[in-house]
DNA sequence: CTTGACAATGGACAATTGTTCACGTATACA
DNA sequence: TGTATACGTGAACAATTGTCCATTGTCAAG
């Protein structure tokens, strides 16, 4: 866990003091009115004359891996939180929990657009304890059958899933045949990707196309 | 002020399949990608051939009380999550959620008797989906050593113990020799119980007095 | 039969909003 | 001295996006 967190912190190159006030303000403004600023909406709380200041800004804040932006959408920001050193602004102590859905099926349609009828119950984790984000956009799932045994997980666990792009090793909820069933994600460098059932009763090897990977599990709840 | 809860109980009226599936994407959207959709991007996905259908149907929520918007500014939604009431057709609707505290370490004695410093973070879980009492002491714990592989459990998974009288197969909480570690209790009937790791290589028996058995596991958590 | 709520089409308009080109100033670094 | 990074101005452009016009149809309630 600490490891992670330093882990990420490198990567994290050092904002400057202007560029870290853009930040805040654009996760306080989310924070206070559900939505994310306009550029326009920054410039103004800044007092820039130029909306390039803005741009400027949100450039820097890109390529030094803070946020992320949808070019050419309209208030589309994804802040990138990797978790502030020990200077954390927030009072870390109250308990932060984040708020997970568990669907029962989500087989039936594409990943970014899931119903959630089939929502079921609810789970929730503390942050510091779960390592999430606290702009978590997980959900969780029932396993059903057997084809991750060998990655310790069993049919009916709970398993939380984190929608993101995979990488090589990583167990991920995927949309095979229309169901949504866990598979562990391969990708040699160069190779093309593929899905694999960890089950050496049942080495299945699935193709991938952009719709099949749903997220990237996290964590795994069982009732004994 | 009185009018207004009463108000909000009252014109929060029944939303119809379609504007509800409407209000679901919406709300999912933004959980899936951080910000909210846009008109055109509920039309895309409702495979409306006009805008208009979109609006119509915002106007409804709006009207409804279901949601709220900035008018004439992009992606400014705010869900007005009045809970609805029992005519939910959601199967376990009401989300009563039971708060566990996780102890880094319970050797001393009962969880109960633990200073709070102990404490290591929150769990929480829905009652529903994991079968807990309301008013349950609960606690978490992190496993360590690999005496329950045999049960699935592995080193660093987290356990959910309940503090009450172990019946024959339960996996349990007990404290030996100092320390916190998970057994299986086995009672056949007649016979004097005991604790028994759930490991083949190590294959141990307990003894047990009344202080040893400190609650029984009711579930797993483990980060991947 | 009329009225109103609900659902959806089609096209056009205008505001919001992201983006870019050109240009300016500092500061630090080799 | 050049060069890179950070920070900012100004104006114009183009895409995204919300909005409104008119119109059609269904269905239940009064």
């Amino acid at each position: 866990m600490d490891n992670c967190s330093r882990i990420q912190l490198n990567t994290m190159k050092d904002l400057t003091e202007r560029q870290r006030e853009i930040l805040t303000f654009i996760e306080h403004h989310e924070w206070r009115n559900g939505y994310w600023p306009s550029i326009r909406e920054i410039q103004e709380k800044f007092n820039f004359k130029s909306t390039n200041a803005v741009m400027g800004h949100l450039r820097a804040l890109e390529k030094k891996d803070a946020i992320e932006r949808i070019t050419g959408q309209a208030r589309t920001f994804r802040i990138h939180h990797h978790d502030t050193p020990e200077v954390s602004e927030m009072p870390n102590n109250a308990t932060e929990v984040v708020d997970i859905p568990i669907m029962g099926d989500i087989a039936a349609g594409y990943p970014d657009r899931v119903e959630p009828s089939g929502e079921i119950g609810r789970l929730q984790v503390d942050i510091a304890s779960a390592g999430f984000s606290k702009r978590h956009r997980s959900f969780a799932l029932q396993v059903r059958g057997e084809s991750m045994v060998d990655a310790e997980i069993y049919d009916g666990d709970m398993v939380v899933v984190e929608p993101r792009d995979p990488q090589d090793g990583d167990i991920v909820a995927a949309l095979i045949d229309g169901e949504t069933t866990l598979k562990r994600y391969i990708q040699k460098n160069g190779e093309p990707p593929y899905l694999k059932a960890e089950n050496k009763f049942y080495p299945e090897l699935y193709p991938i196309n952009d719709l099949t990977v749903q997220g990237v599990a996290k964590a795994v709840v069982r009732s004994i």
